[in-house]
Order: structure tokens, then C-alpha cells, then sequence
DNA sequence: CCGTTAACCTAACGGCGTTAACCTACAAGA
DNA sequence: TCTTGTAGGTTAACGCCGTTAGGTTAACGG
């Protein structure tokens, strides 16, 4: 049998269950995401869904695992705008990691939620959540010469941190109505902080290559 | 009035509510934990609770509160194991941080939550969050010459995010049963991570001090 | 002794995830 | 054509949950 379309009722069946469920976690967050509520937005009883989905648990799942399609698909665009081996590849993706979880806030909470871990290894996802593409550009730039050639994964790893940690602390405060996180000297958003973290990804914490006389005063760096 | 001890129940009042829903929360994390466990547990009804705390936020925000006093105390104890200035110190404090997230996952989870950020701004919590700690550390450093003067605010935040990035990373796939997550070729957990970082955060991605005439060589960034 | 009040209690409400049991339209096989 | 299987639902209910309302008790201050 190949799945004749509709025996009966209104709901469009699991895909439209995803997409509600896609909206309202987009519209109230997690909270206001409950069985009930998503069914009644479907047009069905809550029971109904069962039938599609094991449980909450496995409807959220399935929600996270298309929202790191997207979030994969965020990432490609990024690499796409600057050519292989250069270092502003490498930048274009965090910056595209950035756009992702600023324009789907909803969705990078529960991509990744400290409470439950939901797909619990990169390698059931989609490009391994975004892992491989990172990967492979820093191995490009690394075999360009644009990028010191130490182990992949590891600068990966540093990449990867550097940037999850600056949005998960931004998103720690709620981001808007916490003006203290951004202190007065420092730029405001996350992608200012982003750029303006850029002389210290290339050179170090410790100075610029050799010279602290190219450091002069202020290095702040007026990011755009 | 002065608070006299205990009008009469078994429950030794608010200091044994917070300190129920403190145990729970390591046994149990957040998910195991409700107003009617933390009663039972404190050998009262679920609504006693509701003479202390307004409601099961307002608890949970209390525990948050005491969970960052724990946090500043680990900061504390790091900073003390090396002399002011060494940028020992400064590596100190982010293995200070490590310790208590993984020491205390469960603590971790929520004060880090992105989905009720409890305390919103860094400024009502003890020591500014850890933050206070971490810039001064960062300022003597600067002041000692043993790192880069810059903005410390962004200097502060560079770091921070890195290991914050490297815990949350870490969580979001239980950090125990997530094997992947290490690959083979890198350190396997955040704390050797954290170590293997340490030439790229002082040198750099592009390398080590090796290029000698400033920046000629890739700095094509700086803004756009 | 009396009033106040802190510190509890029980009962209940509405919402939650989930299960059980039932229904019904349709496709396919006999 | 009739039977049967099944996809796609339904309602009712269970046991949790956070929270509210309202009552009770015991110690204290005056």
C-alpha cells in the first residue's frame, strides 16, 4: 500500500502537525507548546497526534531535527558568499550560526536546551548539526595556508565554542531587555561582539604577532 | 518582631524548603521537580510553600540565587591558587568555572537555562554573576603586561564565551553518553578541551608568533 | 484573657501528558 | 457483494501538576 492520501477528516495528517508545532514554538516558545494547544491549531483532539508521534517528547524531536535542517541550510548559505580555503568563509559561517539563532531564537533554545538533550549525538543529524561544514571549511582554509594546520577537530571546537558561548550568554539574559550584559564600552549585540572579537581569534589574547607597539591605545575595533 | 523559630509543624521553615529543592535538583534535575515532592521531602503540605514563596519561580529563583553564591565561591577559590597578574590566574578561573558546572550539572542547567532566564541581568546577582571576578582578573593581567591591553569588557566577554560555549556544547549532548562528541583525535572532555585551547587562545587561528612584520598577510578583515 | 498572626492544613480548580476504548470511512481480497 | 483490516480519528478518564480559597492551630504581645 502506498499511503493513500486523506481517509477522512480535516487535519492534513503529520505534516501538518509539524507545522503547527513549528509555529507555536516559534509564536509562544517552549512553554506555551502543549499537546491540546497544537492539536486544537491542527483541527483535531489532542489524543489524535499520538497516532503520528510516540509522544511529546518524540513531536519535539522531530520539530528539532528539521529545524537543524534549517539551521544547516543557514550555514551553506554562509559558506556560499566567500571563496573555499579564505579565512572569511570560516567567519561567514559563525556569522551565519549567529543570523540562525537571532532569526529562530524559539528554535535555538530547544536545538539546544540544557534540559533535554534531545537528538544526543551530532551524528543522527543532518550534516551533524552543522559540525561537518564547519569542519570541512576550517580543513579548507588549513590546507590554503589562511589558517594555522593544528587538529581540525580541535579548531573546530574553538570556533564552535567561541560562538555557541557568546549566543547562549546573550540569550542567557533575554537578550533584549538585558542592557547590563552589554557593557557601555563594548558593542551592544552579539554580532558586533562577534566582530569586534575578531583581532583576538587572529592574534591571541596575549598581543598582536610580536609588536605591542602596533597596539595602540584602544583596539576596541569599530567591528563594521 | 523578630522571627521567632518555629510556631509549631515539623518543617524548620524556609531554610529547609530551599534546601529540599536544592537536593532535588542534583538528584533529579529540573524535571523532578515539583511543589508537591519538595513538600513531601520538607514533611509538609504543597502549599506551605506558598508562605515563603510566592510561587514555584520565585523558589526556583531563590535556589538560583545561592547557586551563584556557590559559583562566585569556586571563581573565588580559583582566582586564589595564583599570584595576581600571571595570566595563570586568568586560566584558573575558567578551569574554576568548568569545576562547578560539571560538579554541579544540575545547578548549571538551570542558572544557564535558555528557556526562563531567571535573574535577567547580571547585575542582581552576587560578584555581578562571576563576572566582576573574571574582569578584575582580566585587569590585573592587562595591568601586569602579561596580556594584551584592550577593552577588558571584551576581553572579559571573549573569554567567557569560550568556555561557557565549550560547557553548553558539551551539555546539550549529556556530556556522559554523547562519545561523539569528543572525536577520537581530540581530548575527550570540556576540562582537556579547555587545556588544548590554551595555544590558540594566547597565539591565535592564524598562528604562532612566527609572522614577524605586523599584518600583511591576511588581515583582510577588520570590519565588512 | 483576648486579639493577632505565623505556620500550617484540606479541598478544589483547571490544565497537563497519556492511556483505553470505541467509532468510522474506505480500500482490498474473497 | 460482502467481509475485513486499517488509517485516522473520537470521548472519557487517570494521575500528575501549579495554584487558590478558606479554615485551623498554637504561640506571642498587650
Amino acid at each position: 500500500m502506498v499511503k493513500v492520501p486523506n481517509g477522512r477528516g480535516t487535519g492534513a495528517g503529520e505534516e501538518a502537525i509539524l507545522e503547527a508545532t513549528r509555529d507555536l514554538l516559534a509564536e509562544k516558545g517552549l512553554q506555551g507548546l502543549s499537546m491540546r494547544v497544537v492539536a486544537e491549531r491542527v483541527g483535531v483532539s489532542a489524543t489524535a497526534i499520538y497516532h503520528y508521534f510516540e509522544n511529546k517528547d518524540a513531536l519535539i524531536g522531530a520539530v528539532v531535527q528539521s529545524g537543524f535542517q534549517r539551521f544547516g541550510e543557514y550555514i551553506q548559505q554562509g559558506m556560499a558568499s566567500h571563496p573555499k580555503g579564505s579565512i572569511e568563509r570560516v567567519r561567514a559561517v559563525g556569522e551565519a550560526y549567529l543570523r540562525f539563532a537571532l532569526e529562530n531564537q524559539s528554535y535555538f533554545r530547544v536545538l539546544f536546551s540544557l534540559q533535554h538533550p534531545h537528538p544526543h549525538t551530532l551524528d543522527d543529524l543532518p550534516e551533524g548539526g552543522g559540525y561537518g561544514l564547519l569542519r570541512q571549511t576550517v580543513v579548507d582554509a588549513m590546507d590554503a595556508g589562511t589558517m594555522r594546520t593544528i587538529d581540525p577537530d580541535l579548531m573546530v571546537m574553538f570556533l564552535w565554542s567561541l560562538t555557541h558561548g557568546l549566543l547562549t550568554i546573550s540569550m542567557s539574559c533575554r537578550i533584549d531587555d538585558c542592557p547590563e550584559f552589554g557593557k557601555e564600552s563594548v558593542a551592544q549585540t552579539p554580532l558586533d561582539l562577534f566582530h569586534a572579537f575578531g583581532p583576538l581569534v587572529r592574534e591571541g589574547i596575549t598581543g598582536p604577532a610580536a609588536a605591542p607597539a602596533a597596539a595602540e591605545d584602544k583596539i576596541v575595533e569599530g567591528g563594521r
